[in-house]
DNA sequence: TATGAATGAGGATTCATTCAT
DNA sequence: AATGAATGAATCCTCATTCAT
């Protein structure tokens, strides 16, 4: 059997292990027993536990990545972008549920060097989001008065939303991806659109 | 020393221990060193591993119930008592970062029975925030015809936002609580206010 | 409470104790607990483990021995004698089964210097076993011809079957000490060779 | 080296060393250093203390079966197919002493699931010793008078005699299988009655 | 007389990793 | 390309024992 196709089924065996066991419980044994090989093939091919996680880490955040934009139309207007974008992400973790915990649980939780390389692709995503929402919004304004930051927290809260509606709707049964994308945007846009129609909470308006 | 100042220690340690590598990553004789204390005294006081972690769930799952729930005045309009609890909420996270993570990241990544314990957390303050938008919405319009599963949705989107932006709070130097609250605020009520005025973002609406 | 008490309760949960677990097995704490009192306790009045087993074993091999010769009247004959003996040896067992345990099973398990002690006790019951049957066959005969080396197997052998019949009726329900000394008698007085042959040893008999 | 080998080398360093120090006192550390093996390996082939322990007692109970059944031939009459058996045990028990203290103490103290195991071959034991004395004794009489429960604790009483004899050969210097055999067969198939009354039973009798 | 507090030492078990083939 | 054999190092946990009171 070739290399790659090996290696293939190694990293399928790891991410499922660690995404279920985390990685400190994940045994090497169960992963290469898992891929029906023997523990020094996976050593020969993946070095280390350490560096059969980052793999796992890095594969799995290319593929939501690429999931994500391939699901997105850049000739769209924002909302419909935005959309398509929740409806990929979230039908992509539906998908993937060991890849996403992998990602979204158990890179975070191992502090460095892992968490470093989850936080690129949420990063990643967070800089995604905010190229979807931030010039949206001034364009649809003419005006550059929402500051960078405000828009950096929005598209934080908004990937952490979708973060955690992603486990929500893998969790509950009869959430599809689409209804969790539309209660995103429910959340989302109209939130959004206010603000960018200028409207913003204050906790001032209070008194 | 008194028994319960023993434990009250080895009890820091642990959180602090656990929050910082995990669960399987922590090692006991780190606790019990952190502590100050012999190995045999954490078990003589605790038990075990097992139940260590999970008494440190439990103790920072109360902590934050507790202060949540401290800094809202019942007697305030709907949106006040949000931006009290968001900002409570975002002001405790920061102060306990070791107990947020656990209760955020470990407890959630170690399968059951510790998983069952940090949702049953999550649970209570998703009920709370239910609870504090779900009647004023149908209040504000005199009108029940928000579906109960709307609510539930919004509330998990919700904590989930405040949970991420409560990670980003803590990471990135110079965003103080007040602020992630008002961010969370901006993205969540502006929203949640048109959708209790009836507006409602639908796909169909796109074409 | 006066000390004499106290090391009698703690004995006998020590007896209990190490009849039922045996000697690594049992721990001073479940001791200490059974007795009712604190681990420091049972250290001032017994020192130390290893003492502690070995005033059990003692205790319990004088009781024994004690129970045996208080059964025999030594002015009957060989026969007569020995099955009082048989009886008094099957009732103690019966009665005291943890101080037995201690005796027979645990004692001989944990090498020296326990083993030597329950040898001393089985030593002295050989040689009062000895005393029964060696005099009597050699009066009987008139005759000084039966090697003191095979007397002193006869005894062993004679002993070893009482042992093992101490089991078997503790064990067996519905085996009273009685029958179990009358099943020795069989075997031992009459002889297999005779009992083929249609003679059966009887209490009855002996009156 | 091959497994099947290894395998051997580690059970005979267990049978050695759980034959003198006891399940609970032995450590796998000494068992491993004994076998010439890292522990891990011990792990790897045997899985557990308790599976060791098991696998011993199994190995040993075997292995004297097989050695009292070989040394039996069928087609000899009761006495002497009775002889040849006790021959054959303590020739066996005096060539293995460590595994004959694994089934005799060690395995019958550590409660279940131990005793079970060692119960199973001393019931082995008995039923084989009942086919050699039951139907003899009938057959020499014609008559079917001698009841079965007779008949097993006459069983009992046989084998515990024999039980405890091995031992005392083993310790006592000069003493050898032949010799407790022939012991045993004055003790059993004469009868102590008819021994006073001048007869031995003799192995040279039987040609 | 009696104990709450505390520990040094040791034992079972697991795991990532390598070597010889 | 692939593996059976093997281990150093660490981890959880227990226990006999003592000290201050």
């Amino acid at each position: 059997m070739p290399r790659a196709e090996r290696e293939r089924q190694m990293m399928d065996a790891a991410v499922r292990t660690f995404g279920q066991c985390g990685y400190r419980a994940a045994s090497m044994d169960e992963i290469a027993e898992l891929a029906g090989v023997s523990k020094p093939l996976v050593y020969l091919y993946l070095h280390s536990k350490e560096d059969l996680f980052t793999a796992c880490i890095r594969r799995e955040a290319r593929a939501l990545l690429t999931a994500v934009e391939a699901g997105v139309d850049p000739g769209l207007p924002a909302d419909r972008r935005l959309w398509a974008g929740l409806t990929a992400f979230f039908t992509h973790t539906a998908r993937h549920p060991d890849g996403w915990a992998v990602l979204h649980h158990q890179a975070r939780t191992q502090g460095e060097p892992f968490a470093a390389e989850a936080t690129k692709t949420r990063d990643e995503l967070v800089a995604y989001v905010t190229g979807l929402i931030g010039p949206a919004a001034r364009e649809a304004h003419g005006s550059p008065d929402l500051p960078d930051r405000d828009v950096a927290g929005l598209a934080q809260a908004l990937v952490g939303a979708a973060e955690s509606l992603a486990a929500w709707a893998n969790e509950t049964p009869g959430v599809s991806a689409k209804e969790a994308a539309a209660t995103l945007m429910n959340f989302a846009w109209t939130g959004l659109g206010n603000l960018m129609d200028g409207e913003r909470w204050s906790a001032n308006a209070l008194r």
